[in-house]
DNA sequence: ATTATCTATAGATCTATAGATAATGC
DNA sequence: ATTATCTATAGATCTATAGATAATGC
């Protein structure tokens, strides 16, 4: 039963993938740990040995989480123009509807203010990569203020695939995506689109 | 042991403006009927006779929940720039720090994507009274698109919100909510800001 | 007679631990 | 000899139900 020290390693990394995937589907408490771990070919007795706690693995498969949204907006950021290539797949429907390969921040951002510190530490290094990122697309222009661009850019984002899965209503979903991607829009260009006016 | 209706009634108002406030702190799996009908001075055997599940009693707290919230956004709605005051204590670290009376779609906003389409529909109902609340004091300028505005400023807010409480620094709290309110006014008086660097 | 609430309990599930097992690593 | 994983279990908690109790409502 008991299994080389690499394949011992290659399982708990599983763990923490599977995990990262299956808290985002049903909630830090909306999933056991026996779940979790039949989820990654292993029966729950095993878990101890990996991790110190449900919470130690909730932090673990956090920051998983983000490293994984963060190389999908990497993978998607289409050198031309990054931000509305980013926009375009992260306020979608297919989004809004992949809840357990979808933006961490959205699956479990309520969820995370009652988490342990371990847990938004994960969160707080993932969302710094992300301001980062979006600085580096918006920032080139006026420089100050564009960490608050980043950050509101971010706010808009995020809250509205929360509200578009928080709705039954489809066409309103629809619309919430539409209208962020709008204004996320403007707000990058703001600077730009004033100038454009002076003309 | 038995009760007159008026009471009956009175103490199921009782449960839900509990259970609003709850689940909001603990967040729907985060807390069990037997503390929640402590919290309303019950034991939980009587739970079954005023509600018919857990999730009929999160639908009606959420409603309850969202009710109230809409009831402090027409508070705070300053007359002379109703926007502004609303800003003023939504985007505020008071407001990120007040879990269990602060906005319902930021506490539990991910947990509702999988809940029932009863608790949905709680939340829908709610976020579209927000909406026409938003639309009734940006919308006048413009008109068409005042919806759209309306959705993105909600959202921004939401997601602000949710951003803060989701890191451990509060400095970083801080410039999210600031960020936030900068953006919003901005978004709110696009048109307006338009005219003005025309002059 | 009806019924709102109580105590008690069923049956499932949760986190965490204990001890057995069988393969690795020295 | 060590140890990664297994089965089994402790002890707590969860949702939901059953039956008793005592007050209401007719």
């Amino acid at each position: 039963m008991r299994v080389s020290r690499i394949q011992a390693e290659e399982n708990r990394q599983t763990v923490i993938d599977v995990a990262s995937r299956l808290f985002r589907e049903h909630g830090f408490d909306g999933i056991g740990l026996k779940d979790l771990m039949k989820g990654a070919g292993l029966t729950q007795g095993a878990f101890y040995k990996q991790f110190q706690s449900k919470d130690d693995l909730a932090a673990q498969a956090s920051r998983r989480a983000l490293e994984s949204a963060f190389g999908r907006w990497s993978a998607a950021a289409d050198p031309q123009d990054p931000l509305g290539a980013v926009i375009a797949f992260y306020l979608s429907m297919g989004h809004r509807q992949e809840r357990m390969d979808g933006c961490p921040v959205v699956a479990l951002g309520s969820d995370v203010a009652r988490q342990s510190v371990d847990v938004k530490a994960s969160f707080e290094a993932g969302i710094k990569n992300y301001l980062e990122m979006l600085g580096r697309w918006i920032g080139e222009t006026d420089g100050e203020d564009s960490t608050d661009k980043s950050m509101a850019i971010l706010s808009t984002m995020v809250g509205a695939l929360v509200l578009s899965r928080a709705v039954n209503n489809k066409r309103l979903s629809k619309r919430f995506l539409q209208a962020a991607a709008k204004s996320v829009s403007m707000t990058s260009s703001a600077s730009v689109a004033q100038q454009g006016s002076l003309e």
